[in-house]
DNA sequence: GCCAACGTTGGC
DNA sequence: GCCAACGTTGGC
C-alpha cells in the first residue's frame, strides 16, 4: 500500500526566496536547511506529491503565502560542499554530505497572506506547530485538516462556518 | 533593533 | 557528559 500523502509547512524569508520566485521558476531545490530535525523530516518522511504550505517568515506580514508540492525525494544538498555558498558546511563531504534537500514545485499563490495572527486565532487550527511560541523549525508537519483549512483561508474563504 | 527561545559548540 | 557561552531565528 502506498504511503499516505503528507502535508508540511516550509518557511522561507521572502527577501531571499519568495512564493513569487518559486512561481517564476516553477520548481526549485529547497537548499540551505541546516537543522537536524528539519533535515530528518525531508530525509525520512517527505515523499514526492506531499503538499506544502509555503510560509513567509521575517516578513510584513509573516504568514502562509501559497501552496507547493514536494516534487522529488530527498537528495544531498550540494550547497553544503560549495565553499562559496553561504550554506557551506566544512564538516560535509561527498561521502557524508550531512545535509539534504528536496525539490519543490509551485502550485498556487494565495490572493492574500494568511497571517500568523490569523493562524493563531483560528479555532480549527489548534495544535499547528507554527502557532507555538519560539517555534523555529523551518520544516514542520501539518495535519491534513489543517492544510485544507489554511488553503481555504488563503483562497478567501476564511469565514466559512466551522 | 530588541530580545526570547533554543540549537550548537567547546572547555572541562 | 555537563553546561556556559555563543549564534541564529523570527516575532514584534
Amino acid at each position: 500500500m502506498a504511503a499516505r500523502r503528507r502535508y508540511w509547512l516550509m518557511k522561507t524569508e521572502p527577501d531571499a526566496f519568495s512564493i513569487d520566485d518559486l512561481e517564476r521558476l516553477g520548481e526549485s531545490p529547497w537548499d540551505g536547511v541546516r537543522n537536524y530535525q528539519s533535515r530528518n523530516f525531508m530525509r525520512d518522511e517527505m515523499r514526492a506529491g506531499d503538499g506544502v504550505l509555503l510560509y513567509h517568515s521575517s516578513a510584513n506580514p509573516s504568514g502562509v503565502a501559497g501552496v507547493a508540492r514536494v516534487s522529488g525525494p530527498a537528495r544531498p544538498d550540494p550547497s553544503a560542499l560549495d565553499r562559496k555558498s553561504r550554506y557551506f558546511d566544512p564538516k560535509a563531504t561527498p561521502q557524508n554530505p550531512i545535509w539534504v534537500l528536496v525539490d519543490v514545485a509551485f502550485i498556487e499563490k494565495f490572493p492574500r497572506i494568511v497571517t500568523l495572527e490569523e493562524l493563531k486565532a483560528d479555532g480549527e487550527l489548534e495544535g499547528m506547530w507554527v502557532r507555538r511560541r519560539g517555534m523555529r523549525l523551518s520544516i514542520q508537519p501539518v495535519e491534513p485538516a489543517h492544510f485544507r483549512r489554511v488553503v481555504a483561508m488563503g483562497r478567501g474563504k476564511a469565514n466559512l462556518a466551522p
